[in-house]
RNA sequence: CGGGGUGUAGCUCAGCUUGGUAGAGCGCUUGCUUCGGGAGCAAGAGGCCGCAGGUUCAAUUCCUGUCACCCCGACCA
């Protein structure tokens, strides 16, 4: 508070964009590649990827799915199948044409060897596992048919942003077929939970379950549910979507079984994914002006020993100090794994290394020197606390103690961050204070190039369904219906309730969430 | 894809208006001194100035094109 000084330039308040960018960086997560709106995901970042995907998976694992693979390309002619799934995907999608490359004019390579029919990238696979469900499923004893794939997708984006938007993400996608609706309808629910249970229990970033209007609708699907995150800049960020896609995708691709009265039906489909974009939804959540705060649940690791070697007479006593620490605390369990320790004996200077943790979020950094030693104690420093606020702890209270601590600020940061979202959240209920939620403060008017103002938030308003006056606001104010939220999840008070449109005086069956988005 | 901006050392940038093949700070390497805290001094390494054309005796500098990135829109996980 007094000590001015950052580690990251500049500072939220100063350009919450800029910002951003300077964290994924200092924090060795990720870095631009020399291959367009696509990004190299480095050591530290990936790793967050990799708990991600074990903490997933496992809930995966648990509500029944398998994992499986599916090609990389699909055939034009699978694509053009559902008709609304081209028209969202077709200006986006990257195309394979040639197959072979031929030494041209000055030495160049060109394309060569024309393909029958052009391969498109996959940007989502619902239409190549559709086609292979429909080959898969005879039987209504074949269902419900319950997979999931981890993999790469490439989406053509116009303007990219390291993890939040790349040509190229990683993401999983759940696909099923059910024998009735309402078991389709269900297990969207389902993985509509599992999402918000993986995002607020490991990533600690409360989020709200909701409906997408029908403008936000995934292309093809009959209902998409999502997971909405609020950011520190006050936008909100979808973090997951689960899809009911009804009958559509089956009827294009005639993914159909007998039922036990020997009739031909239809299945009904599902699919859900989430991608590397939680990285930066847990980024922009979590971090602070001084870099990274990873959570303990998905931190590549947790402990960071750092062994004062410096003086030779005592360096030998402090190593094998902290041998015995490093080896003590990878016996201890967090989170269901093993306590990850980073042993730093870099030669470098103390505060260098200090700062490069605290720029990569390690939860916990540990300092040993002699004085500790002679002690037996630890000298203790806390990401969610000040980088000088350290403290001196008995080794062996703090190898006791370790999982309830990293237990500890894994729920601070949820409870940290809920609390903003909280805070930012406001019960609305005219269409002056609407609009003037969503305005900048102080200034006016729209100035372009400069820090993007941070204001607003998430507005609870209700809202008559028309998608003219959703269009309206957006065109106005940049803010859409984020989502219409499912009952009880603790929003504002009369939660559900059903009230008037402060757009239209027209009624509204109950509030609803609306922001700016990313 | 529309509007604006920027491409010079690993990073952040100066130099270009008034053309003569390059600078700073940080980082990096080495040495000495420091050090329970993002040190000080010194010596080094590192750049065909985004790319391709053009004008010119000569282009980082002027002109044209192109590509990439950033910001604001539209689009999207």
């Amino acid at each position: 508070m007094s000590d001015a000084k950052t580690a990251i330039t500049p500072t939220r308040s100063e350009n919450y964009a800029e910002w951003y960018q300077q964290v994924v960086r200092a924090a060795d997560l990720a870095e631009t590649s020399p291959v367009r709106g696509c990004m190299v995901i480095k050591p530290w970042g990936y790793s967050i990827w990799e708990n991600v995907q074990r903490g997933l998976d496992g809930m995966f694992k648990a509500t029944g799915h398998k994992n499986a693979y599916f090609p990389l390309f699909i055939p034009l002619s699978f694509l053009e199948k559902e008709a609304e799934h081209v028209e969202g995907f077709a200006k986006e999608c990257a195309v394979v044409t040639h197959h072979r490359l031929e030494a041209g004019p000055g030495g160049k390579l060109v394309p060569a060897g024309e393909l029958e029919e052009p391969l498109v990238v996959r940007p989502t696979s619902e239409t190549i596992i559709g086609a292979t469900f429909a080959k898969w499923i005879q039987s209504h004893r074949d269902l419900p048919l319950l997979i999931n794939q981890w993999a790469n997708v490439v989406r053509w984006e116009m303007r990219t942003r390291l993890f939040l938007r790349t040509a190229e993400f990683l993401w999983q996608e759940g696909h099923t077929a059910h024998a009735t609706a309402e078991e389709a309808k269900a297990e969207t629910m389902r993985m509509l939970d599992v999402y918000a249970d993986f995002a607020e229990n490991w990533l600690a970033m409360p989020v709200i379950r909701g409906e997408k209007t029908a403008g936000e609708r995934f292309p093809g699907a009959v209902e998409t549910w999502c997971i909405e995150g609020m950011m520190q800049d006050r936008k909100a960020l979808q973090a997951g979507t689960s899809h009911f896609l009804g009958q559509n995708f089956a009827k294009a691709q005639e993914i159909q079984f007998q039922d036990d009265q020997g009739n031909r039906e239809f299945c009904w489909t599902t699919s859900w994914g989430v991608s590397t974009r939680l990285i930066g939804g847990t980024i922009m959540t979590h971090a602070d002006d001084d870099g990274m705060v990873c959570p303990p649940m998905v931190a590549p690791a947790h402990v960071v020993v750092q062994p004062v070697l410096h003086k030779p007479e005592s360096a030998a006593e402090v190593r094998e100090f902290c041998d015995r620490l490093v080896a003590d605390l990878r016996k201890k369990h967090y989170g269901g794994r093993a306590v990850e320790v980073e042993y730093d004996t870099r030669d470098i200077r103390g505060g260098d290394k200090t700062w490069q943790w605290v720029k990569r979020g390690a939860p916990v950094r540990v300092e040993v020197g002699p004085r500790d030693v002679a002690s037996g104690s630890v000298f203790v420093g806390r990401r969610d606390k000040g980088v000088k606020e350290k403290e001196s702890i008995p080794v062996g209270a703090f190898v006791e103690g370790i999982e309830r601590m990293l237990a500890e600020i894994q729920q601070g940061l949820f409870t940290r961050a809920k609390a903003f979202r909280t805070e930012h959240t406001r019960v609305i209920d005219s269409k002056d204070d609407f609009y003037d939620f969503f305005k900048s403060p102080g200034k006016g008017g729209e100035e372009d190039g400069a820090a993007t103002p941070i204001h607003g938030g998430f507005a609870m308003a209700h809202f008559n369904g028309d998608p003219a006056l959703e269009e309206r606001i957006k065109q106005d104010l940049a803010v859409t219906v984020r989502c219409i939220p499912l009952d009880g999840q603790g929003l504002c008070d009369d939660e559900g309730s059903p009230g008037t449109c402060p757009f239209t005086g027209e009624r509204s069956a109950k509030r609803v969430v609306w922001a700016k988005s990313y």
